[in-house]
DNA sequence: TACATAGTAGTTTTT
DNA sequence: CTACTATGTA
């Protein structure tokens, strides 16, 4: 079925690659050597190494500008990926200002998912689809798993459902069908794995559906599969450029290599520095491996930097250094030296949270000489999200603006993906997912045992629920309350369905029409008579889901309704549902924002491809960074790719970065005593400054302050001394450890001897004796008057005897010790 | 069926 | 500590 033809048609541009050729190219002028190579090396396979702040997204542009000035492509024959919108955006938006708005569009440039949506539209029969599939979140997916899951009996607490999501993903992410999953991953998911996976993939086709991966799996295995599909788009897409090579998964490997196979003018961009989605499913190999994969590549550096000053990049490159089997660059700038990264440590979280508010506010106003700094050019980067909150709390107290990036998407919130159910199910009935979420939202009286019946009755006739409850209503299986507002329900689909799809027309015959956007429809339908935003504020009114936020008295309730109504302004900007659905499920990002200066702050991951002037970098310490987790899963791996994380938090910054730790936090309630980051011994100390906290009286602490005036040789001593220090520091004062040196006579609980990482549990069973005054969250305050293992028998003074787990309770402060 | 309570688990997350 | 899920009770 192709539509090569219609493509031309739909999609030629209005520029005229000719008439450009003939003039000189002064859009090749700006650019540095190693740009310039990178951009006129147009023929066969190329790799462009690009540090942080290089200028890459010039030099792509720019090659894709050359590329139809030199009349080598037409717009549409350009296949340019990305991964996120942002930088399909970005891309766009640079290559149309460079051709002064000339060209169309190029239908070829956008994300890895965008691009398969599109594609598999068109082919979506050899996957076993229908071209109007839907596209399923995460969500979606994980609850699809759950029934799966329990209808195979399987306990879900040893086999958590997530935990085969995340299996089931990392297959697709290695382009694994059911079929080929290796013998070695047999026994994955208690080894009801690959026979789970292989129930999905059925379901999914069942509901017409896919999940993120399938995006790519289904293309790459059509492509697999059918030479003469392959063919036609190895001839058509003529130049294929790839961004963040280095966070390429095999299927995307896979999908690019086999379109690149004819011709292989394939141009990967990336920096094997900031591979930092390994636990995704990135694989550092595919750039490290580039030039094996295509052999006679050209492979060109940009390690001019323009982005940061000279110690800001030293400072990277030590800690990078650390990491072996890399590609290698050496980042230089012409840029004067600049400040010193600053390196500064604090009693626990809040302090650090305080003083980095203080100084962000003193940098405002200009400080120590410098120039006043903007909020907007300053940005809080974190390891992990719930570092954020202590910044919240702090910020909020001082009314500093923030912004958090990153946070609670918009169409992730429960009242949008309600509202989107609503229209999933009007616009594709055989959408179940949708249809389960909604059908006893708002309240119905539709409990379990209502919609156990729709199901049943649905998978003896084989049909989607929507059919399935109408079944069951038309044979008066759902008496009552339930089935009246089922009825209701199920009259206002059908309602609304038709408003959706016009009055119906006589059946034409022969008139596919071939949309390119949503593949071949056949025309049976007139016209709509309403638009589809009023209809989608008529299924929000009727199905009560308004009404029900209405009567909520929530405090949260006026948000989410001012929510839902910027949900049907948005969808203003589309033609239809179907086009909105879609892209909601592709496009996830969050930018809207009102304008005023804030400061940003974000995850570490979520700085990627950003940069501020002045960048603060809580949070070092080992185990939350590099953190505990990605060690233990992934060993050397892992704490690799933790260090990427910290050179690209590095070189977000363009004047100055500010790294900082503390030695105790509140974890999960807990205090935890950490020691400071390994990245900080790997920081070059010629390039580092340390700072005083302030109040930090005598001893333990101080050491930091005295070091910045010291010897090098002597700060190195001191900053591994206030390792130490810092340890015993906390070690002795923490609340826990008084409680457990009490009590050490009758436990036998010993000094931890590591410095590094000492974790003292305050609610550790062993830290309860009889008799032992305790306090309850619910309950209030008892004595212990029985031990049985982890369980206690606690009398409360207010709720009397209970048996309770002792790690909801807490010892009182008052324990004489 | 719906709500209250107990129990449990708890990175990063471009699409 | 918090946010979610499973369980028990009205």
């Amino acid at each position: 079925m192709s539509s090569f033809d219609e493509m031309d048609a739909f999609e030629s541009a209005s520029l005229s690659a000719r008439a450009m050729a003939a003039r000189p190219a002064p859009y090749l002028d700006g650019l540095n050597p190693a740009q310039r190579a990178a951009v006129e090396q147009m023929d066969g396979p190329v790799l462009m190494l690009a540090g942080a702040g290089t200028g890459k997204t010039k030099a792509l542009t720019t090659r894709i500008v050359h590329l139809m000035a030199t009349g080598r492509a037409r717009p549409n024959e350009v296949l340019a990926v990305t991964f996120t919108n942002k930088a399909a955006r970005e891309m766009k938006n640079r290559v149309g200002q460079m051709l002064g708005q000339q060209v169309e569009g190029m239908p070829w440039l956008g994300t890895f998912h965008a691009i398969c949506v599109k594609l598999l539209r068109r082919h979506a029969e050899l996957a076993g689809l229908k071209s109007n599939f839907t596209i399923l979140d995460t969500d979606d997916q994980l609850r699809l798993l759950k029934q799966l899951v329990a209808a195979d009996g399987i306990d879900d607490k040893r086999w958590p459902a997530r935990m085969l999501s995340g299996i089931i993903d990392g297959w697709k992410n290695r382009a694994l069908t059911p079929d080929k999953v290796p013998a070695a991953d047999a026994g994955a998911y208690n080894h009801r794995g690959v026979a789970l996976y292989t129930q999905y993939q059925t379901r999914l086709k069942e509901l017409n559906a896919v999940d993120f991966g399938d995006l790519l799996l289904h293309m790459v295995t059509i492509f697999q599969t059918h030479e003469d599909v392959l063919a036609q788009y190895q001839r058509w897409f003529k130049y294929i450029l790839v961004d963040e090579y280095q966070d390429t998964n095999v299927a995307q490997y896979l999908w690019l290599r086999l379109l690149a196979q004819g011709h292989k003018n394939i141009c990967c961009v990336g920096d094997d520095d900031q591979s930092i989605y390994g636990w995704r499913g990135a694989e550092v190999g595919n750039i490290l491996r580039f030039e094996t994969d295509f052999p006679g590549s050209h492979v060109v550096r940009l390690e001019q930097n323009y982005r940061s000053t000279p110690h800001i990049l030293a400072a990277a490159s030590g800690v990078i250094a650390g990491n072996e089997g890399r590609l290698g660059k050496t980042l230089w700038t012409e840029a004067t030296e600049g400040e010193k990264v600053r390196l500064i440590g604090h009693w626990d979280g809040e302090e650090e949270a305080r003083w980095i508010g203080d100084e962000i506010e003193a940098m405002q106003r200009g400080t120590r000489g410098m120039d006043p700094i903007d909020l907007d050019r300053m940005a809080i980067l974190v390891r992990a999200s719930h570092q954020m909150r202590a910044f919240e709390d702090r910020f909020l107290t001082i009314g500093l603006p923030y912004r958090v990036i990153g946070g609670p998407r918009f169409y992730e919130r429960m009242e949008i993906r309600d509202a989107m159910a609503y229209f999933r199910v009007v616009t594709s009935p055989d959408d179940d997912l949708a249809f389960e979420r909604i059908v006893n939202t708002p309240k119905r009286g539709l409990g379990d045992k209502a919609q156990q019946k729709i199901q049943v009755t649905a998978r003896e006739h084989g049909v989607n629920l929507v059919e399935g409850a109408r079944i069951l209503l038309a044979h008066d299986g759902l008496g009552g309350k339930g089935g009246a507002q089922l009825r209701r329900l199920i009259d206002g689909i059908d309602r609304w369905n038709k408003m959706l799809r016009g009055p119906a027309m006589p059946v034409q015959t022969d008139s596919e029409v071939l949309d390119d956007e949503s593949g071949p429809a056949r025309v049976e339908y007139g016209p709509p008579e309403i638009s589809h935003v009023e209809l989608a504020e008529i299924i929000l009114d009727e199905s009560g889901y308004t009404g029900m936020w209405q009567n909520d008295k929530t405090p949260e309730a006026p948000g989410r309704l001012e929510n839902l109504k910027e949900l049907v302004k948005a969808l203003e900007q589309f033609e239809n549902l179907q086009g909105f659905l879609e892209h909601v499920s592709l496009i996830m990002d969050n930018e809207s924002d009102d304008g005023g200066a804030k400061v940003s702050i974000m995850t570490l991951h979520a700085a990627k491809g950003l940069e501020f002037p002045a960048v603060f970098l809580p949070g070092w310490e080992d185990g939350l960074f590099p953190s505990q987790r990605s060690m233990d899963e992934s060993g050397i791996k892992g704490l690799e790719e933790e260090r990427r994380l910290a050179y690209v938090g590095i070189t977000r910054a363009e004047e100055l970065c500010t790294i900082s730790f503390a030695a105790n936090r509140r974890v999960f309630g807990q205090w935890q005593s950490s020691m400071p980051s390994r990245f900080i011994d790997e920081l070059p100390e010629d390039h580092v400054e340390v700072l005083t906290p302030p109040g930090l009286y005598g001893g333990g602490y101080g050491a930091a302050g005295m070091a910045a005036t010291a010897s090098p040789k002597m700060q190195d001593m001191m900053r591994s001394d206030l390792h130490e220090k810092a340890a015993e520091a906390n070690v002795y004062n923490s609340p826990g450890w008084r409680r457990l040196q009490a009590r050490s006579g009758q436990r036998g609980v010993s000094q931890p001897s590591e410095a590094r990482n000492v974790v003292i549990d305050m609610n550790a069973v062993s830290s309860f004796v009889m008799g032992e005054r305790v306090f309850h969250q619910k309950f209030g305050y008892g004595a212990v008057i029985g031990i049985e293992g982890d369980k206690l028998e606690v009398d409360f003074e207010k709720a009397g005897i209970k048996k309770v787990v002792s790690r909801f309770l807490t010892g009182c402060d008052d324990v004489p010790f």
